[in-house]
RNA sequence: GGAGGCGUAGCCCAGCUGGUCAGAGCGCUUGCUUGACAUGCAAGAGGUCGUUGGUUCAAGUCCAAUCGUCUCCACCA
């Protein structure tokens, strides 16, 4: 075992041992969870961070919130498990080794499919372990033994069981359906990856010709464009001003091609012409509107949002050209009625914020309809618990109305989709199979025996991010791990990806394990800049987690990242803040420091224990840390981080620091058998505190924890304390209360009239007769925390010339200032005193004389009200009192 | 168009099921080299809890309306 140090170092400088702690924690397996272990498990699973992807506060303030709950079950004595890894990503890093590609002059074309993704896997694997590492300077004490990918062998076999599965039950499907395509990354992408933003945009109205030369009808659109693929215009079957011409056909202007008006209840009356170009391969609705009428779907772009040649003359130009060019032609032809002013939503590629194009392509999708179903009843019956609760509402009105899924994206970075087709077209024959591709193209199709292909997509990241919380625990095999720490307990994350990957754990987990991924879901909010804002790389508002880390210590940033903040709300950045938690971690130190080096050499702090005779000030202090340990557990339980680091740093600060350690500096100054008590109480205390603070701020704790020889080695594993009623010394802690009370008047009445602490002043205490002895055992802190020079009781004072006087509930202390009163001031000051205590009796003299309240209020609260009345006239009487005797 | 959050001391925010909730931190004022800490100690000033109604014996705390602000969802060409 460790010499007793007592030797902290005189500054707190996180920098000297928080690097040296975490690899002590690594080395040591504490962060290891057995599988085989009796303990009740506790299971999180990291939201993964991209692969590619660097800290940030988001990510700092995720990964505390999750820490502090794993640690402290941890020390509850569950098997915790925090299983942490990657994601892969695929659109995001796929861009980047592009772009980086780019830089070199390569293309991902030519590279080829092969050469493209062992690029990757290398930028993967130089790049993917910063985030990790960076994990580990925060604190956080993952399993990494059980580090994840979400496209290593397990999770790529978990993505491929259940896309065969979902395709066996009829629940995957491939067709062509209009899908987001953005153009810059080529690739299809969900709803929910589109972002919309209102922008200023035109109305262009548009003559349509009818075939028959007898007119026109007029047409209004905000992406003429798309009328080269126009294969009808419809209107409302009731438009009393179109009913006569459906089943006309007109010539589609440039295009000089015919198409049929038709009827369809989709076209609002009242937006617009009333009357709808229809471009079915162009925008989801028309799309619909096609399929009802049997439309043609004539596709006008290519991957690129290129007019291809179904555009005719338009052909490669791009989208935007295409327009001008059109408007233009429109205009020449004389076709073109007018140009309005337009506000619209444009959607544009949440990843690279390319305007979305709307586009038919074959994709493969999830039916969403049946998996939806246990999803919503599984929050909606509170088996998964949001916190907060309101966050319950979006879940739920997203999976009321959620559409099939397209989970396939043009993409190489992913996992494959294992679909072949036959190469025959007029055999068509579609293969989905778990069997090695190599095997697969060997075997031919076994309609036709023509050569296979491999669908060339991969699936959406989410797919797999879907199945994180069993795929990580070896789903589908029955393993140990998937045994015993599945379902997990908490999900931690922003609310920002309710949709992306919440939503999507839910039914994947109750669809093919059977159970829910996780009971509850906490949510964190957005850390936004000292101005509100988001934190962007656009802005360049970002804060680095780690140059915090590196200033300040990972200590004071995750406890500025937990104080006074309430679950799922957004918190703003400032540097004051965190000097605020910094100088916490200081208070801390210097007070363990304070309390190690007055230990005699001999002390036995392995063996501090709670002395059998204590002071009513120990008391105090006990009565007080088993109210802190059943609050902050309390507090943790509920989720509610924020007050919990609230209740501790109180305690720390304002109760022990400002209270317990003066109160016990003349016991330690005296020596002997008080001192040896207030040192095993002192030291009882601060590790109680260390323990319950640990979870919160673990570097420190542990640092100042092995300065004390413990019987735990590490304050990691050590014993959260339980609430324990021994300890809960009522009365006691009660008289104390009057100490404090008394001292804390003679200070106020002091700073009053200035006088320095250097004057010490004799104290006449009057009170009742049974308080004599608690007053009386208290002198030693009347002289030390309220600079008397002695201190005497009386019953009755008599006169107060001269004298100043403080008054509590059970107290009036005369202080004899001579000169230093000037009574007129005293009055003054007595008679505000007096107002105050004057309007508590009026409030709860008026309540107490309401007839409703004595009937209708719980009889504890009458009572409480009569006991403040009670309290209240004592005081108001010995403020009248004084007031005479001036 | 729909849903939700926020609006509490100069600033940033806590206030869980209505009754010691009117609070913390920062800032501010005054006084302190009180041998752990000036990254500190002591004391203090500051708010009729956005506005207006309602429910209740009792409302920052529940309800309604309203103003301001932010976010999410939908996306009518």
């Amino acid at each position: 075992m460790k010499e007793f140090s007592k030797n902290l170092s005189k500054i707190y400088s996180p920098k000297d041992f928080e690097e040296r702690i975490y690899k002590n924690w690594e080395e040591s397996g504490y962060f290891r969870a057995n599988a085989n272990s009796g303990k009740p498990p506790y299971t999180i699973v990291i939201p993964p961070p991209n692969v590619t992807g660097i800290l940030h506060m988001g990510h700092a303030l995720n990964n505390t919130y999750q820490d502090i709950l794993i640690r402290w079950k941890r020390m509850s004595g569950y098997e915790t498990l925090w299983l942490p890894g990657t994601d892969h990503a695929s659109i995001s890093t796929e861009a980047r080794v592009v772009a980086a590609l780019k830089n070199e002059g390569i293309s991902k074309k030519n590279l080829g499919r092969d050469g493209f993704l062992e690029k990757t896997w290398e930028w993967t694997r130089e790049y993917g372990g910063a985030i990790i590492n960076q994990l580990k300077k925060l604190g956080s004490s993952c399993d990494w033994e059980r580090e994840r990918f979400t496209m290593d062998e397990g999770c790529s076999g978990a993505v491929q069981k259940v896309f065969l599965k979902l395709f066996a039950d009829g629940k995957a499907y491939r067709g062509l359906r209009i899908v987001n395509w953005c153009p810059e990354c080529k690739t299809s992408i969900s709803d929910i990856e589109c972002d919309y933003e209102e922008k200023a945009g035109h109305f262009w109205h548009i003559k349509y010709p009818f075939s028959d030369n007898s007119g026109f009808i007029e047409i209004a659109t905000t992406r003429p464009e798309t009328m080269l693929g126009d294969t009808a215009v419809a209107v409302n079957p009731d438009d009393q001003r179109y009913k006569h011409l459906i089943g006309k056909t007109l010539i589609l202007p440039l295009m000089e091609r015919e198409i049929p008006i038709v009827a369809d209840e989709y076209v609002d009356k009242e937006f617009g012409t009333g009357a709808v170009k229809i471009t079915p391969a162009h925008d989801p609705n028309d799309f619909e509107v096609g399929q009802r009428h049997g439309l043609p779907v004539i596709n006008v772009m290519d991957e690129t949002a290129t007019i291809n040649q179904n555009g005719g003359k338009y052909n490669c130009l791009s989208r935007y050209e295409a327009r001008k060019a059109i408007v233009k032609d429109l205009e020449e032809a004389g076709l073109l009625i007018k140009v309005d002013e337009h506000i619209h939503n444009v959607g544009a590629c949440s990843r690279c914020d390319t305007v979305i194009e709307p586009w038919a392509s074959v994709q493969w999708f999830v039916k969403m309809g049946e998996l939806a179903k246990p999803a919503i009843e599984a929050v909606k019956n509170g088996r998964i618990k949001f916190i907060p609760k309101r966050f319950e509402n979006s879940y739920l009105s997203w999976m009321e109305n959620i559409r099939d899924w397209c989970i396939s994206r043009q993409l190489w970075w992913g996992h494959r989709i294992p679909a072949y087709y036959c190469i025959n077209p007029d055999c068509n024959h579609l293969e989905v199979t778990g069997e090695s591709p190599e095997a697969v193209l060997e075997a031919k199709c076994v309609k036709c025996g023509d050569n296979l292909k491999q669908d060339e997509d991969t699936f959406d990241t989410w797919f797999s991010s879907a199945l994180w919380a069993f795929s990580t625990l070896g789903w589908p095999e029955e393993t140990e791990d998937f045994k015993k720490f599945f379902p997990t307990q908490t999900l931690v994350t922003a609310p920002d990806i309710i949709f992306h990957w919440v939503a999507r754990m839910i039914f994947s987990s109750l669809e093919y394990t059977g159970e829910i991924p996780f009971d509850t879901v906490l949510f964190n909010g957005i850390v936004r800049d000292n101005q509100g804002r988001k934190m962007s790389k656009s802005l360049d508002n970002g804060v680095d987690p780690l140059e915090i880390i590196d200033k300040y210590g990972a200590d004071a940033l995750r406890f500025m990242l937990v104080s006074g903040n309430a679950p799922g709300n957004d918190m703003r950045w400032s540097e004051e803040k965190i000097t605020a938690s910094r100088n916490f971690a200081n208070k801390l130190w210097n007070a363990a420091r304070y309390v190690l080096i007055n230990l005699p050499d001999d002390f036995k702090p392995e063996k501090s224990e709670i002395p059998k005779v204590l002071n009513i000030e120990d008391k105090w202090i006990l009565t007080l840390y088993n109210k802190l340990v059943k609050d902050v557990t309390h507090n943790l339980e509920t989720f509610e981080l924020g007050v919990a680091a609230g209740n501790i740093q109180d305690f720390i600060w304002n109760i022990y620091c400002d209270w317990y350690i003066e109160l016990t500096k003349p016991r330690i100054a005296e020596g002997g058998e008080t001192a040896l008590a207030a040192q095993n109480i002192l030291v009882y205390v601060l590790k109680g505190m260390l323990k319950i603070l640990h979870p919160f701020t673990p570097f420190i704790t542990e640092e100042i924890w092995s300065a004390i020889p413990n019987s735990d080695k590490s304050i990691m594993i050590s014993n959260w304390d339980k609430y324990d009623e021994k300890l809960n010394f009522k009365q006691e802690s009660q008289d104390f209360g009057k100490i404090i009370d008394a001292v804390s008047a003679v200070r106020t009445k002091r700073a009053e009239l200035n006088v320095p602490p250097s004057k010490k002043v004799a104290l006449e205490i009057e009170t009742v007769r049974e308080n004599f002895s608690l007053f009386e055992n208290s002198t030693a802190f009347f002289e030390r925390l309220a600079f008397a020079s002695s201190v005497s009781l009386i019953e009755k004072v008599d006169s107060a010339e001269g004298k100043a006087v403080a008054v509590t509930d059970t107290a009036r202390i005369f202080m004899p200032m001579g000169e230093l009163v000037d009574t007129e001031k005293e009055r003054a000051r007595l008679e505000k005193e007096l107002a105050a205590v004057q309007s508590d009796i009026d409030f709860v003299m008026k309540q107490l004389n309401n007839k409703n309240f004595i009937e209708k209020a719980p009889a504890a609260q009458v009572e409480k009200a009569k006991e403040k009345l009670h309290k209240a006239e004592e005081k108001a009487g010995k403020i009248k009192a004084s007031l005479e005797a001036l």
